[in-house]
DNA sequence: CCAAAAGTGTTACCGTTACACCCATGG
DNA sequence: CCATGGGTGTAACGGTAACACTTTTGG
């Protein structure tokens, strides 16, 4: 079936509209980024973030969400609007304007697939990130702002880690992404005086006396607890 | 002189874009509000915030900066992306996606005029408001959430004060904002012991003895002091 | 003359900081 | 057997919270 070519007409100009999303992920004490390789122009063969053209039925969050799936077989995640990026010049098809996203991926859901227009889906260390395509070195450089903003007063941390986590992981992500050292003993007291882990130590059944106790995040209480006034900080 | 109609064509379906600016002020130990009465379709005769489509050849930040000139005479004033709204009908003529921004603005700078496709500019108290046009209610919302959060971690509050300001305005102005009473000896020790004040009391010739003392912000020294990792928290 | 407003002082308390220390174990 | 990593304890310090108190003046 042969479609018919249709145009949209508009009284003014529009600018076109995308929605590109940040994706961190933490593996081995590193703060990891999701890149895809683009496979048509413009900046064909650059690393760029998993995003597209917005559609005319879909809400930007949505958009997000099925970017994320499409391109990168993502889902489930944790997903926040960052900041709407409209220089003049930052596409050189012309005026685009892109709402940006940022996405906080667990180690288990790593699942990659290359999507439609897309070479290749790959992590890799936020040092080794470089010339990106458009202005998504920018657009990284506010999400990493955001990201050591936001996990020191809301538990974004443990979207990062999986469910289940020692307290040396969790302290390794902060120092990670704050860039500085913290005591390892003051880190502990205060994550565990706020009494938001559950304590699965018991489930260890070869738990050597030197191994790690494993624990998980209850959000359902931290969720009680915010609606009381309480808020979470390191 | 007529010009010849002309339409934009594009192989896709574009949303329209605009721009919206939510403008606080603050006024007899009140937070306010700069809403203008719409003179056009939709909406004609509701109120709503300053804004409209952002051009071909600006930014978002600029046609925030214009539309703030534009429709209510304002220049030189703090202004900060907010938030970016794209549900599918929260304008009657279509898919229209807004890029929000809030601004805070001085007594003394308050020049009101009302401009075009605006009836009338006008202040209202931040309870008063209601029945806003489009989803204004609900961007509303979200810029004073933004609000509330940013004021206790960023010196945010002198923008709604005149330059020079007494300590017992400032703490109306937090206790107002916050919603909540602040103990005013706390509070005092905790602004002055950051030492970003400068004392203008020597200028007050007829000072009584009761009267307050008069200061202002020292920007700079928070500049600078920011870059050397200081950072102001009430 | 008293209530209200500006400014100061005091004290108990609590959380943070900077450590030291213990224990188990794998190499 | 000792370096490493997980976990705990503690003492000093500093900031905060909750007050009381003083002074001046406008009504």
């Amino acid at each position: 079936m042969v479609s018919t070519p249709k145009t949209y007409n508009y009284e003014y100009a529009r600018p076109a509209v995308t929605v590109d999303c940040v994706i961190f992920g933490f593996e081995k004490n590193q703060l990891k980024l999701l890149l895809t390789k683009r496979a048509i122009e413009p900046y064909l063969g650059k690393w760029a973030f998993p995003g597209g053209f917005i559609q005319e039925d879909e809400t930007a969050d949505e958009c997000a969400l099925r970017k994320l799936s499409e391109e990168a077989g993502l889902s489930n995640i944790f997903l926040e609007q960052l900041y709407t990026f409209s220089d003049l010049n930052r596409d050189p098809r012309g005026r685009v304007i892109s709402i940006a996203y940022y996405a906080l991926v667990k180690p288990n859901e790593y699942i990659l697939e290359a999507g439609l227009d897309i070479d290749a889906v790959q992590w890799f260390s936020l040092e080794e990130v470089a010339d990106l395509a458009f202005d998504h070195q920018q657009i990284l450089s506010v999400a990493v702002e955001r990201l050591k903003g936001k996990i020191r007063y809301q538990p974004i941390g443990f979207e990062l880690l999986p469910a289940q986590f020692t307290l040396p992981d969790l302290h390794k992500l902060y120092e990670t992404i704050l860039q500085r050292s913290i005591d390892r003993g003051n880190f502990r007291k205060k994550i565990l005086s706020m009494d938001l882990l559950i304590d699965h130590s018991d489930m260890q059944k070869d738990r050597h006396a030197r191994a790690a106790k494993i624990y998980s995040f209850d959000k359902e209480k931290y969720e009680e607890l915010k609606e009381t006034g309480f808020y979470f900080e390191i």
